[in-house]
DNA sequence: CACCAAAGCCAAAGCGCTTTGGAAGACTCT
DNA sequence: AGAGTCTTCCAAAGCGCTTTGGCTTTGGTG
């Protein structure tokens, strides 16, 4: 069933029908009835592929895969795309995933905006006067980030959390308690996250005169081993922190391993805050000392950037607004006082 | 530059260039040699949209994607993403995710198709007379199914590890190590991978007379939490196991951890195996007690499901042709003798 | 009553590609 | 030399939609 067919069993045009359908308002109220009741009685849909070449509308948004034997897909992606999937749905929005790569992610963005394959893309872990958000920005197709970048020179859509507040309420709170020496298991340091975590950290212990000791910083790949490695390094050192705060909860798995191999404890011997993106397949309050978090869902901030990215494709937002949550300071059994 | 461009630039007509370019043969040699020469010179792609719609082809291949409120992606996607991207990107495939109502996915899959959005689907996660196999096999689209299905009355393309062959194997191994009483702490029982997983263990046991008792089998959605649950429910029981197998990483994690909160050790008081899909982020050698797995890269079977969608697309496999791969079993310090 | 604007509809021209149905020229064969 | 066969190319007709420009009809105005 296409247009053509819907057009002539309704003895009207193409033309009219085509307007009925897509609200525009010159045809009249009564026809449009008629047409919207035939074409639904007739289950017919307008053929996307079609529609696309007349209008350059896809109906999908992009995001470009970074692929490669040695490349792997960050296992938070999954809960952002829930969020993401959950509120396209309710939009017959479709995703497509354009793998690149890795070292090359620029032919990829230029090839689905040249193809107009989608409407609007988003960008993940950006880093610092990150050359992705400056291309899609002059290519101008709608986009939104997920993270921040700095000192790009422009405005550019956004949404991050607050990972600066965040870490430093974490420091805080760790200061507060009497920890001195503190210590930081970061995620990739190239990542814009990342470093306004740490700054964060240096901010809160430099209002209390404290600095974060270059050797108490580890920036890693965030798995379970490098957050093994990265404490057993800062716990076997001289001057050994008395307070960890970690970037991932699959890391604090490889703290608390390392923790315990070393014949610590925790909160005993070395508090423990980490970062919390909300998994539901592994929870702070779950760890066998209960985990103190940051907390901040991935999963919603998936929903959001699809809402917005929606609205910009509709043009209902534009401009460059930047949007940045609060992120939870969830004290559980990890955190103590200082020892000593 | 679009494809009347290029045909006048060359003095040929639309029909010649677009046959050069898509190498049928009745164009003469030294012709296509120049006109494949131009369009690299002057970065001549052909619109996917026109295309789409002239031929119908769209160069991607669909995922549909459950979702909902209450709906979680497994974890495993991610790394299944990884390979399937990694071959794609090197094929210029694109991945369209097709978000769906988790209990309506039918509606989702006939939209797909009816508007030839996506080339070829893959399913995963089947259950036995999983009705979208059914579904995508009338609607006549290529797929292949990741796991199998069971019972559908007709043959289809699959790709699935041996999860029985692999849970016999390390039941057999348990049993060799003098275990009578051993557990399974498995995923969603609706699932075939689950239910194979189940009958392995059970063969491997009644080859020695034993048998799995109800009350030592565990059907959960495979997170640490759960893991933890169903450890301590066996583990606190009249007649405990003395060897638990687990079917996957996250949830041996809570495993571990009921271990130890009963004051139990690994392996000497039980002795654990875990099925690995191979995370990058979560290593079974890492575990307190390096952990016995059976293993088999998630990621691998992403590559080479798009390899054999890309294959089907262009029509060099067709017909139902099964892929089993075996499945490595590696011991590690997780498994003893049985104790007493 | 003539005039004009607005409302409601339509024919046809795209969008950029593939593919069908020739056609012209070169070549072989009897 | 005439007939048949390749080879190589082309014009034009789709694919199914949107959108431009224009054509009636209606109702209101001076």
């Amino acid at each position: 069933m296409n247009l053509k067919q819907l057009a002539h069993m309704l003895a009207l045009s193409q033309t009219t029908v085509s307007r009925a359908l897509n609200g525009y308002p010159e045809v009249n109220e009564e026809t449009r009835r008629r047409v919207m009741d035939a074409a639904k009685r007739h289950g017919y849909r307008p053929n996307p592929s079609a529609r696309r070449l007349a209008t350059g509308k896809s109906g999908m948004i992009g995001y470009v895969l970074p692929t490669g034997a040695a490349v792997d897909i960050d296992p938070h992606f999954v809960e952002f795309l829930s969020g993401l999937g959950d509120y396209a749905r309710s939009h017959e929005l479709d995703l497509v995933l354009s793998p690149a790569d890795a070292d090359d992610q620029e032919t990829t963005y230029r090839r689905i905006v040249a193809n107009r394959q989608v409407d609007a893309v988003y960008i993940s872990s950006p880093r610092p006067t990150d050359r992705r958000v400056a291309l899609v920005n002059t290519l101008g197709i709608p986009f939104i980030v997920h993270g921040r970048s700095e000192g790009c020179g422009f405005d550019y859509p956004y949404l991050d959390i607050d990972n600066e507040g965040a870490f430093h309420e974490a420091a805080r709170l760790l200061v507060q308690l009497g920890h001195r020496r503190l210590a930081l298991i970061n995620g990739d340091d190239r990542e814009t996250f990342a470093i306004h975590r740490e700054r964060g950290m240096r901010r809160a212990l430099a209002a209390s005169g404290l600095m974060l000791d270059d050797r108490h910083v580890s920036s890693v790949v965030m798995t379970e081993e490098n957050g093994y490695r990265a404490a057993r390094r800062l716990l076997e050192q001289d001057g050994a922190p008395t307070a960890i705060a970690c970037s991932s909860l699959i890391m604090a798995l490889g703290v608390v391993r390392a923790v315990r191999d070393l014949g610590l404890s925790i909160p005993g011997d070395v508090s423990l805050i980490a970062h919390d993106d909300v998994f539901p397949w592994l929870k702070p309050e779950n760890f066998s000392v209960p985990l103190s978090t940051t907390r901040s869902s991935i999963r919603l901030a998936g929903a959001r950037i699809a809402e917005r990215l929606a609205a910009r494709i509709s043009g209902l937002e534009d401009g460059a607004r930047g949007e940045v949550w609060p992120v939870d300071l969830v004290i559980r059994g990890s955190v103590a006082g200082a020892p000593g």
